[in-house]
DNA sequence: TATGAATGAGCATTCATTCAT
DNA sequence: TATGAATGAATGCTCATTCAT
């Protein structure tokens, strides 16, 4: 391996630096909190070098978050493979989500929970499009519901009742995580109530 | 009435001003958009007079938060003085809570959805409390489930089953505002169905 | 006199002592060399601090400008009312002007030789308006010619000649300032010489 | 051709390619405008690479306005070669220096306007040298008036005279240039006006 | 000859806050 | 009670330049 590869690994393994350091100022201050600073400083480099790998700060934010979309979207795909019972697969996607979320807040509190107060247009077309990771990862719970409502297991509108699960599992994921003091018995008890309910309540009557 | 009554109604005025000059750029532009300069300026003082009547901007923000929700403690008050079947109270009053956020949605992100972790302790502390307005609020969801379980319209765990609603209707809020980019479908149609699914998953069955 | 009447003072001398710092600066460094920061550190106050006299550095610069205007303005007013044969005042103006900008070539560059890129549309409103010092004081000259011209002393439009003997001056003087190791001669051969050419050209021919 | 010629070619070629798109940086931005990345983009090289042709920044714009000034001396060269009456010649070339100026007026305040006070020792040296482009320019002048003054058309000391006339069209180019925002009404008329005054005024009486 | 990586210094401006009065 | 003056720290970002390769 020539010099050429150790640069390119350096380049990168910096690249990786930057956003672990930017993840970490994010998840506790939020998008705010980042400063091009105080990252630089985290990863004990210059600010301008930071401008090497990102074009500006909302680029590099951009990025955190396409990151975590695409680890969550490796592990649906692999729940995927492994098939069976529609229902039985959406719950365990469902509680799979959950499972990501908690095992990676950092992540998941800069994804989907801290606000994105992003003004420029063309970042916001960014997150909006449909080759976006998070419409990506969206679209697998899309198709759970989908695949069950093809064989009668749940009634209503697809998309409505995706979009009605997504809130439910954010819902408890999210206060989970910000609200860790908050008295809540035990965890899974409460998860899995709220994944039970939903899915009963969408359930055929017969 | 005597120098020091007026004097003490000036006061408490000031501090009025000063509260609703600093909701008022909050809730347009969120907690970073508030600065105590500007505050000033709203009620044309000096910025120095604002540290007479909060100890700083931490404080002066806490004090919105906590109106806010007496405000919305209040709208479930009146709901549930207007009393009538359990059940029904109950989705009223989720639907409340959800419009609520969506009218308020800065009060809504500063209290529910910022993660407290970075704040100074005693801070955290405060909303942590009992008598934090937060906690009171989450009260009268308990109460509302406890009234429907108690006539055996609701099956389960109270507590369990109120923690599990409070994350169906916080997931569909905060959602519904931190990414307002999303391809939502009719928003009142996703609220409803949230609601909905929830509230039949935890039906009794006959 | 009141502690108000001393920290009046106080304020026009640190306004005063901003305008100094910011003007050596400008003469020999031109506007992009003017910073906020090397205004302060030459006065050796915060950045902040200059924020509360001026509001913002464009309106620090054509501060700068406007001074030496009124100084201008006050020498020639001063000539005017010593009266006289319109030649006569006309030159004795133009050779006050000369001699001007000689004994303050540090306002004299900062006004009239420094490019101003000013790029925001009302600073160039600002110096174009008829209000300004600026076109006050051009309204010197056009007075006196005008006078001449009434007097068949002088030949041609009033407006065009005005110009073209304002451009005549302020070469001389500009290159007298910008490039005093120019091998000038007898500087005062030079200026004469170019006074009186120019209005020797714009006599009436007999 | 071997390959150090071949090499040699592609060198100067390559200081061709930066001075050329640094020029047209400097002539549309202004010498603040000029960036060694800017230029670098420009011409699809590393930055550093300018840095193989060119000491620093300011040893670059200083080749360009020698190459300027190179050029407004041809131009008077071969308006000299035409030959014709003095008088008539002089104002000839006392109005294409005037045109010259206002067609690059970024070299034009960058040699002519500016003050050379704050650079580099050697630096001004080397603007202040006879043998810069600049004062070989000045002879021309000087050449013209000796000739017209030889004829007897022009009385007066040749070098006061020359000097007078270099400040009447400094001033009329600078001031164009500097002020744009100034009532010039006729631009072309003013010119004139400033260029046949002088002329005039030092046209021998007969 | 050319470059990729990196930096220190600098920019205008705004911030929350303090202090003497 | 209220303020005017002042500040240290911070912001995102761009600059000319260097150095090892």
């Amino acid at each position: 391996m020539g010099v050429a590869e150790r640069k390119a690994r350096g380049k990168k393994a910096l690249r990786r630096e930057i956003l672990d350091a930017a993840r970490q100022i994010f998840v506790t201050e939020g998008y705010e909190g980042v400063s091009m600073r105080r990252v630089a400083e985290k990863i004990e480099y210059s600010p301008t070098t930071i401008y090497l790998h990102f074009k500006d700060k909302s680029d590099l934010m951009f990025e955190i978050c396409e990151e975590t979309f695409a680890k969550l979207r490796r592990v649906l795909e692999a729940m995927q493979k492994e098939g069976g019972d529609p229902l039985t697969m959406l719950r365990r996607g469902l509680r799979a989500y959950v499972d990501f979320g908690l095992k990676h807040p950092q992540h998941y509190i800069a994804t989907f929970i801290m606000p994105h107060q992003s003004s420029a247009p063309d970042e916001i077309a960014r997150h909006k499009s449909p080759d976006s990771e998070g419409m990506k990862t969206f679209g697998f719970l899309r198709a759970a519901v989908q695949s069950a409502a093809d064989r009668n297991h749940i009634r209503g509108d697809v998309d409505t009742v995706s979009r009605g699960l997504w809130a439910a599992i954010h819902g408890i994921t999210s206060l989970l995580i910000v609200q860790p003091e908050f008295p809540w018995g035990d965890r899974n008890k409460v998860i899995d109530q709220t994944i039970d309910s939903m899915l009963a309540g969408l359930a055929t009557r017969k």
